[in-house]
DNA sequence: GGCTATTGGACG
DNA sequence: GTCCAATAGCCA
């Protein structure tokens, strides 16, 4: 089907508004792809004009039509790009509208190029300063940005930043939107690799050279040198004037990113995630767009942009499940990169110490080629892995580290050698109790425990950031001074490190204490620098980071990951752990890890201790085929949220009382979500199981499109989720 | 009757 | 999403 040539679909970028058929008036030319502003009503809207093909057509009278008001000056959206869109709407189950706000997620979609005035401090105190005046002057030393992200960064109005630019504290500094981003050099620096390193770079290169679609998954254990492997495949694609996409898991693992691709390449590439500055923003978006921005290195957002001509995606640790977006539109960016690749014909790497078991699943299937690097770098060794059973090694009450972890910290601090100690839990405790009462401190809005944080003092909600005061007597029964810490979090075993070592130096690494990138490079360089002993850190810092001082890894709580039995707990538990001992003996000395648990018998731990990878795999892998488990089955959660409780639970029943009957599909539930309440919402959930046949999302897509649901009530759907909560 | 709060549908 | 008009609810 086709529509008649003056007539075009826009794909409104409002959500909740389908596609709507507009009339082109005779003096504009344009087609499927470019961005224009539409009436709708008094209003004027951005949208995209779209294929025909892709949307049923409701024919509604030509007489109806009103005009396309403006062609927006901007880089169409390609015909590869609307594919992949098409197919993330569709998969995941959501609007157009909401995957291409990700597309055009810069202003510098809408604004035509030109300059951005940014201010910055002169040096000048002005006469009269108001505590709030003096409180930006102090927060911002050496920064520069707009007047609202000068005042977001110093929490005050923008009038406080208004007046100091006026009483002369600040200056103006013009940017252009278009200034170029620095090119990298394919052969600034080419390294020596070894023979495995060799042949899998080779693969990649020739796939790069060759164009067309492929998945690699780049398997090499922790320390064996991957970036260095897949690097070569980015010098192809640079020589041959093409753009390549690097996704990271976490802004955090930016810092050591850039610093190794500088050395590579003699410039750093340009950086894409959700905290740029809008003037930052605007120019990587357009030298995306334009082709001018080579390599992008960025986190999940940054695989929507408009490339120009891209020719290489890497997923870097793409076993993690941070990829996995869970609010808003919730799509798994290892798989969309996949499927960008596919669309727009070229190459994709996975690469990962420890792949997913879905994508080894692809390997073997033949659907991915494996490349492997089995051995590590140099003369550096897998490090030994030893468990420590708390039952018979116990630490004392109301400590956590086991005796004969301790003594092995105790040595490396003697010997100037650096250690790390994994636990995959921020602030002091998860959980604190009234003596008295018991009761607990629950978050108001969800259905989780408030984590004490006692290096800020405040007791946080870990799922909607709400946070509080630590109060001083229990809000129940009144007495002071009965609260106790339930349990050990990285700033408690950090004291306890501190109490039990007090010569060694230690630091928290956290999403707490590395917010941001330069947080990150900081921490980075007190560790290269020899500064720090002990790095106590949750998952964060057991990727990407190499530190070759760093000879023990201690576990502290191995069994904390196999609670809560969801599908994947075993699998990531295995990726954790492993991934936190590879960053021990990374450097010439050898590498020494401890993994404390209560279960020295579990299939996770014993593989781990055994160094056994392929018999957990294959363990696992049987499991999920009996079960019917992804890769060998499918889920999708159904989500009915509700601030009334009651609500919630009546919309949940009725989806379930209208869920069809399909052969090879299994609907459970309705049931209170893992998280019953989140930010202010009462949860309730729906569990479809089907075979890898059954077209679930179709079906999905009927059931619901049937039911008609009160206001107030949200339906959400996370087609393969991850986390089950 | 005349006023305001609620809600369903259109918007192309 | 936002607007509008029809409707329901409320008081005198």
């Amino acid at each position: 089907m086709s529509l008649p040539n003056n007539r075009v679909r826009v794909v409104l970028l409002t959500q909740a508004i389908g596609p709507l058929d507009y009339r082109l008036p005779d003096d504009m030319v344009a087609g499927p792809g470019n961005v224009v502003m539409v009436p709708l009503g008094p209003r004027k809207l951005p949208g995209v004009i779209w294929d025909d093909d892709v949307f049923g057509d409701e024919a509604i009278d030509s007489s109806k039509l009103r005009a396309v008001l403006e062609l927006v000056e901007c880089p169409p959206v390609a015909l590869g790009l609307r594919r992949l869109i098409n197919w993330v709407a569709d998969y995941y189950l959501t609007s157009h509208a909401a995957v291409l706000r990700m597309v055009l997620s810069s202003s510098a979609a809408f604004t035509a190029t030109g300059t951005i005035i940014e201010y910055r401090r002169t040096g000048f105190e002005p006469a009269r300063l108001t505590p709030q005046r003096a409180a930006a002057l102090d927060a911002l030393e050496g920064a520069q940005g707009l007047v609202r992200e000068l005042a977001a960064e110093a929490g005050v109005s923008d009038a406080v930043i208004r007046g100091l630019i006026k009483a002369g504290a600040f200056e103006a500094v013009t940017i252009s939107v278009d200034s170029p981003l620095p090119e990298p050099l394919a052969d600034f620096d080419t390294p020596k690799l070894n023979d495995a390193q060799q042949l899998a770079a080779n693969s990649m290169v020739e796939a790069v050279r060759a164009g067309g679609f492929d998945t690699f998954v780049l398997d090499g254990v922790t320390g064996s040198g991957k970036t260095e492997t897949y690097f070569e495949a980015v010098a192809e694609a640079i020589r041959l004037g093409k753009q390549v996409l690097v996704l990271l898991p976490e802004i955090a693992l930016t810092a050591p990113f850039l610093a190794r691709f500088e050395a590579r390449f003699g410039v750093e590439p340009a950086v894409w995630h959700s905290n740029l500055r809008s003037t930052q923003r605007r120019r990587v978006w357009r030298a995306v767009a334009d082709g001018s921005a080579k390599v992008l290195v960025g986190a999940r957002s940054a695989l929507f942009l408009p490339f120009a001509n891209l020719r290489l995606i890497i997923v870097d640790e793409a076993h993690e499940t941070s990829f996995k977006q869970e609010d808003g539109v919730r799509y798994h960016a290892r798989d969309v990169a996949v499927m960008r690749g596919h669309f727009e014909g070229f190459p994709v790497v996975l690469a990962s110490a420890t792949p997913a078991l879905e994508s080894r699943h692809m390997v073997t299937i033949g659907r991915y080629k494996g490349l492997e690097i089995p051995s590590r770098f140099g003369a550096a060794k897998m490090p030994e892995i030893k468990a420590i059973d708390l039952t018979l090694d116990a630490p004392d009450a109301q400590h956590w580290i086991a005796p004969t972890l301790l003594k092995a910290l105790e040595e490396r601090v003697e010997r100037g050698e650096q250690s790390l100690l994994f636990l995959n839990r921020r602030g002091y405790a998860p959980l604190t109790l009234c003596r008295t009462c018991g009761h607990r401190f629950q978050c108001p809005n969800c259905t989780s425990w408030m984590v004490e944080h006692r290096l800020v003092r405040r007791l946080a909600c870990h799922h909607c950031g709400h946070v509080m005061p630590p109060p001083e007597q229990c809000p129940e029964c009144g007495e002071s001074d009965t609260l106790v810490a339930c349990g050990p979090g990285v700033e408690r075993i950090s004291d306890e490190v501190n109490r039990l070592l007090p010569n060694a130096r230690t630091i928290v690494a956290t999403s707490d204490t590395l917010w941001s990138p330069e947080k990150a490079a900081e921490f980075v360089s007190r560790v290269e620098n020899k500064a720090v002993d002990i790095i106590i850190g949750t998952q964060l810092v057991t990727k990407g980071y190499h530190f070759p001082e760093l000879t023990l890894v201690g576990v502290i709580d191995a069994d904390l990951g196999l609670e809560g039995g969801d599908l994947r707990a075993a699998e990531r538990t295995f990726q954790q752990i492993a991934q936190a001992a590879g960053r021990a003996g990374r450097g010439e000395k050898p590498g020494e890890v401890f993994i404390q648990t209560r279960n020295p018998n579990h299939p996770v731990i014993a593989a781990l201790v055994a160094g056994d990878r392929d018999a957990f795999y294959d363990a696992e892998t049987e499991q999920r085929k009996s079960a019917g488990a992804p890769p060998f089955g499918r889920f999708a959660a159904i989500i009915i949220s509700s601030e009334d409780e009651r609500e919630a639970i009546e919309a949940a029943r009725a989806v379930g009382g209208a869920a069809p009957q399909v052969d090879g599909m299994h609907v459970y539930g309705p049931a209170p979500a893992p998280l019953a309440m989140l930010r202010g919402r009462h949860r309730q959930r729906l569990l479809v199981h089907a075979q890898r046949s059954v077209e679930v999302q179709n079906i999905i897509r009927e059931w619901l499109g049937s039911l008609q649901f009160p206001r107030g009530v949200r339906v959400g759907i996370d087609v393969d989720p991850y986390s089950f909560l």
